[in-house]
DNA sequence: CCCTGCCTGCTG
DNA sequence: CAGCAGGCAGGG
């Protein structure tokens, strides 16, 4: 379900309330959501370990721990990660609890069950998240045209498809590439290697500052990101064409278009974005 | 390069 | 009931 702002915003939520607790006990109702290592070592490192800091990279959630172990956690599709008194009502698909001491728990919820989660040791070489391949953060200053045109400038696959791929820019997914692309004025259809140098530019433009909108559209309290479950975002109401096929464009009110491109639903104006 | 599988639940 | 869902790895 996430992208990088949705992780982010989970990260925003559940740091202040996981920072320095100790994770006294683990829960495992699905060994198989921990890819890394089994599901009984994995217990072993964390238990009895102070959560230290939480970070993100691309679509990953990360807590680093006392003992100098990371645990990494990629919520795919529909994975929920909520801090909750002990009492809260269960949840179906809860597939992983952290005991804390104060009595809260973190629970990893996931209804289709893409979500994984890992951990390393310190010095161990982190070869299974896929991680090491990321690309540049959106928000990163070495995202610039010539980064761009330079690594997908000659790729015959779609513009669209380039931005989903996460070893070119971390943490773009489905709606927030239809968003730049619809603000950037450029079909997602579009070969990557028909774009010229200045539409590269405005894309290196573009992606950062479409993140930081979608970003401050999305804080939340944690009140409310509990009460929702973490499953509504404050930022959908924003959205100006995902979603909106067979409405009007907001810029020229011709009608929004959908189609499939690598097997995703895809809208776009079809007068702002043209295809030559 | 696209395509499928991985899962479950919701919508039309 | 089919079709689809904000992701990704693995296959041909």
């Amino acid at each position: 379900m996430p992208e990088l702002v949705e992780v982010e915003t989970i990260k925003h939520v559940l740091e202040p309330q996981l920072r320095g607790e100790k994770i006294v006990k683990l829960s495992v109702f699905r060994p198989e959501v921990i890819a890394h290592p089994d599901a009984e070592a994995f217990e072993k490192c964390v238990s009895g370990e102070r959560i230290t800091k939480m970070r993100r990279r691309g679509k990953y959630l990360m807590m680093e721990l006392e003992n100098q172990c990371t645990v990494a956690i990629h919520l795919r599709m529909t994975g929920q990660l909520l801090v909750t008194p002990v009492s809260y009502p269960a949840r179906k698909h809860t597939h992983v609890i952290f005991h804390l001491e104060n009595g809260q728990e973190l629970r990893f919820i996931d209804t289709r069950r893409f979500g994984k989660l890992w951990l390393w040791r310190q010095g161990e070489r982190d070869t299974f998240t896929g991680m090491a391949s990321l690309g540049p953060e959106p928000l990163d200053t070495s995202l610039t045209g010539a980064y761009l045109s330079e690594s997908a400038g000659n790729s015959r696959r779609s513009v669209k498809t380039c931005l989903l791929d996460q070893t070119l820019v971390a943490g773009i997914g489905n709606i927030y590439s239809d968003e730049i692309l619809f603000a950037a004025g450029i079909h997602p259809q579009r070969p990557a290697e028909s774009l010229c140098q200045e539409e590269w530019e405005r894309l290196a433009e573009i992606i950062p500052q479409t993140m930081a909108y979608f970003l401050e559209k999305n804080v939340i309290s944690p009140e409310d990101y509990l009460l929702t479950e973490g499953k509504e975002y404050r930022n959908t109401p924003y959205l100006r064409v995902y979603g909106h096929q067979g409405e009007p464009c907001p810029n020229c009110a011709a009608t929004l278009q959908r189609t499939v491109i690598c097997g995703r639903s895809s809208v776009y104006c079809p007068c702002c974005q043209k295809e030559h």
